[in-house]
DNA sequence: CTAAGTGCAAAATATTTGCACGATC
DNA sequence: GATCGTGCAAATATTTTGCACTTAG
């Protein structure tokens, strides 16, 4: 891979819809986003680009979640909350998030005898939408 | 299962062999230890038991490293460091990084519309052999 | 011509599950 | 005798990979 341009057309598309998209998405997710557009797409050509970007560090893994790893274009130091029932993922930006002491990594870093290199801080519980739904489900059960 | 009595021989083998080791096991781990020992054990119940710790609140995962998940039995809230090399974990104690302000969960719950149960500081980088296993190697090339 | 990108299908990997059996209470 | 725990093997699900073909430069 040559720097972000001379992207072909599917490596392109794929990173395109990533950048565009604030779902935070599977490899699944794209294949089945633009397989209507690209009918010659196939899911090894998703997972292989991933790979590459991943590799060139164009975007970042966020982990793994009800089986599948989800990936973020957004590749700057901010934190995720994650739905721990529909597995929704939202970015929570660093301005509200103000915690991380100045030098706690390099704290850790003496502490533990380890050199950091990245960090994540990952807050897991219900989303509005399912606190919503779990709400009106125990409206119904009583 | 009826609170930690009660437990059948390979159930207790397994939380005690958990609950004895720093490593932050996966169940592959932990079906190897045990092997030898319990010659009849099967993986299926090492993961059937692992489901059934981490379903009534007694162990934590602690995410998907490598392709394998890790388990931890100590579900007080700390962080951890994982090697990107060996995927050695290691437990940074809660009073090592006093970073987390009091009511920052609650002032995400609130900005972000979410309700949180949980979360998860994880630390990325090289543990102490990994980076003297690479320092040596960048010797020798030279 | 060469190297990079790809489709396709098979392979690899980790995990889950159905079923039958044995133990426990 | 009902439930729980289990071995075993098959099934699932996700991701990776080998191979042949195409395409861009």
């Amino acid at each position: 891979m040559q720097g972000k341009r001379n992207f072909s057309a599917k490596r392109e598309a794929i990173y395109t819809l990533l950048s565009s998209t604030e779902t935070h998405p599977s490899a699944e997710w794209i294949y089945e986003q633009l397989k209507p557009q690209i009918p010659d797409l196939s899911l090894g050509t998703v997972y292989r680009n991933l790979a590459v970007f991943k590799e060139s560090g164009l975007i970042k893994s966020i982990g793994i979640f009800d089986g599948q790893e989800r990936f973020d274009p957004n590749i700057s130091q901010h934190s995720h909350f994650v739905c721990t029932c529909c597995f929704k993922i939202i970015d929570i930006p660093k301005s509200k998030c103000l915690f991380m002491e100045q030098n706690v990594c390099q704290y850790v870093e003496n502490q533990c005898n380890v050199r950091i290199e990245d960090y994540s801080i990952t807050f897991y519980g219900l989303c509005e939408d399912c606190s919503e739904n779990q709400a009106v489900a125990v409206q119904k059960d009583s």
